[in-house]
DNA sequence: TTGATATCATTTGCATACGAATGAATTTGC
DNA sequence: GCAAATTCATTCGTATGCAAATGATATCAA
């Protein structure tokens, strides 16, 4: 059927070598499954929060009070994606905005007290998120994973 | 300000070695963002079709006609969003649905004319895509990472 | 100083992504 | 052979994620 005729126009082709394409050997492809994987993970052991907002508390815990741009800039989401976070969490309590003082642009977000009793309650859980994560390597391969997937990033 | 209150409270709790925990470190944070690159890259190369779009048609010239259920296994998506990537793609005349004979659970999809020569002008594209992604690493590098990235995924 | 640019935030629209609930059809287990 | 369990698909609700457009403010440059 449309295997045959696959078969068939691949020999008319006469295509090189590497002539099949397999979407699961792809770079892209592998990488979005990885990264389904972890988000699984991630649920299974903290069931309220998603990974970008466990983002924006973590590193607002980090640096502090700072810019929704900012923030966003940092964990790398853009503007509309960041407000949509900032939003929910804001709702939840974990977070308060206040208006730069001179730069009447800037929206400050900042840990409320909940929001810091919660980014350091899930913190632990965070590191065995990651431990989770990267069982399937061993510690070798973990550190050389690492090293390749930030020059990808 | 709060650096400060970080690190006094960091002291009082004598907490280990490895006290701080930094976002951009994280397994999961970096995965998140290499697929944003990737994505991004996509689009730039491909602008009319997502990866998941990209990923349905390419399976479906790989195997044939397959039911909506099966493609969404293959292609790792669930029946809601794979559903909604099909509906995408019937819109713009590059599948085609039909009912199972047998079983009248199934929905069968397949590429039309018009979806098969996308997809074989797209495949080389795909194949520069990956290529651009994986750039910052050597041959042997990529080799290494695509075979940890597989163990994670 | 003022006009052009740039930055910050918001909004809208579209496209994944997934849990949960539902209904239809099939398969299993006894 | 029939009730229970499973499978397939759909729908709803919620949450990213990003492009593009808009408005407010700030900065730059002539």
């Amino acid at each position: 059927m449309s295997g045959e005729d696959n078969l068939l126009r691949l020999v008319e082709a006469e295509e090189p070598d590497e002539n099949n394409y397999h979407l699961q050997d792809q770079v892209g492809f592998i990488l979005r499954k990885a990264h389904q994987r972890h988000v699984s993970i991630f649920a299974a052991h903290i069931g309220d929060l998603t990974p970008p907002q466990f983002a924006a508390l973590a590193k607002l815990y980090d640096i502090g009070e700072t810019s929704q741009n900012q923030l966003g800039t940092l964990i790398a989401m853009d503007a509309a994606t960041v407000k949509g976070v900032i939003d929910r969490l804001k709702a939840r309590g974990l977070v308060e905005l206040s208006k730069h003082e001179v730069d009447k642009r800037r929206l400050l977000v900042n840990l409320t007290p909940e929001g810091r009793e919660a980014i350091e309650r899930l913190i632990p859980l965070a590191r065995t998120i990651t431990e989770e994560t990267l069982a399937p390597l061993t510690a070798k391969e973990t550190a050389t994973f690492l090293r390749l997937l930030a020059k990808l990033a």
